[in-house]
DNA sequence: TAGATTGTTAATCGATTAACAATC
DNA sequence: TAGATTGTTAATCGATTAACAATC
């Protein structure tokens, strides 16, 4: 995945928790906030807070600090959240479902427009109103309704020839929770949730902390 | 969360990479594989790969590589997936069902003991073989079956206020699924799937792509 | 032995933190 | 105006990469 701005995935991973913290305070009502008060709820540094809203622009006031109601629309627009989004779901196991009738998927803007699974024993059924249609036609669909984020909720054997599937229909992005690093020619933005590596990063901790404590 | 060694995150959230990509030369009958080899299957530098494995070990060997299978179970040790762990699950909403029947979950040795609800509609369900039980009976559970890993898969509204009851129980590690931050006492493992900061990353990039395009 | 490849130190790069002048 | 707090530059810190002697 080439990159076109320069502003660092460091950065970009702390946006969504500054637009959430954000609306915490526009729902307590708070009008405006400083990066040190900001700090102190996120547990960012300030100067950190200060340095990364300003690879967007200069947000706040000199002895004021950022009006908490812009700075979270700011933010909104930044991460692109003033817009929906077009997607499909591939894999109607487990995992598809819980995206599917993820609420705060839909509330996002990322609008559910199909589903998709190659077993006879999942086409056909009813996920949130779609129909889980065979895989076969995930081509046409995709251009016939304009899908621009594929998400992928499929077992790891079958998921990079969907994925290079998804591409050359000319997909914008994928959200792999299949446990593989998907190798895509093009630009394609790829976002991984491997679920596998999160667990295994808990069982060296806890294993780490037991070491310690012998 | 307060760390015992000196590892650093970086290292540790690369570990299960390397064990992945090991199970596949295992599988492929490759027995021996060096830094450089290793480098064009991750992506990761042969010198970082090196320097990673080095923190634990001097796995390889010189003029040779590393072998395979060797490497493989050294890893597997350092993850801690020599053991099995005990687990619950709070909350049998989509999420908590795709996690209890998440087959990948059990294989590494993490094993469900139990399901918790606060809702009426679904305590008593059957989740993977366990009925789920009123949230008011977890404590008890905790300290009766010696449950090391809870697993979060609550609406963000309760989910500090459980958090903090797992902790009052000793439980060790947290498996966090909910859009909070966690703010607790102590020394027990926070690990957070945060699935709506990596939705927005998404629409961040494509929006970032579209600004670029213009 | 000669070639290959590690383990490890040193150099570089990038990200975070500190400091402070600008200014509301 | 005086105090507060930003925007921004400089300093520090940590992580990655390069280099190479050790050695299989």
């Amino acid at each position: 995945m080439e990159r076109f701005s320069n502003i660092s995935m460091a950065v970009v991973r702390r946006l969504p928790k500054y637009h959430r913290y954000l609306r915490e305070l526009l729902n307590n009502g708070i009008g405006r906030v400083s990066s040190q008060e900001l700090s102190r709820i996120t547990g960012f540094t300030a100067s950190q807070i200060r340095q990364d809203l300003n690879c967007f622009g200069g947000f706040g006031q000199q002895g004021y600090g950022y009006n908490v109601e812009e700075l979270y629309q700011e933010l909104g627009n930044i991460l692109g959240l003033n817009r929906t989004y077009k997607t499909i779901i591939i894999g109607a196991g487990n995992v598809g479902r819980a995206i599917a009738n993820y609420t705060f998927f839909e509330e996002s803007g990322f609008k559910l427009y199909g589903m998709f699974d190659n077993s006879p024993k999942k086409i056909g059924d009813i996920v949130k109103g779609h129909k889980v249609l065979p895989i076969e036609q995930v081509e046409n669909f995709i251009k016939e309704n304009g899908i621009e984020i594929g998400i992928l909720c499929t077992p790891k054997e079958g998921t990079q020839k969907i994925a290079e599937t998804l591409v050359n229909c000319n997909i914008t992005a994928i959200w792999n929770f299949a446990p593989v690093d998907l190798k895509l020619e093009g630009n394609v933005i790829i976002e991984n949730v491997h679920l596998s590596e999160s667990l295994f990063t808990i069982s060296f901790l806890l294993k780490e902390r037991e070491d310690m404590k012998k």
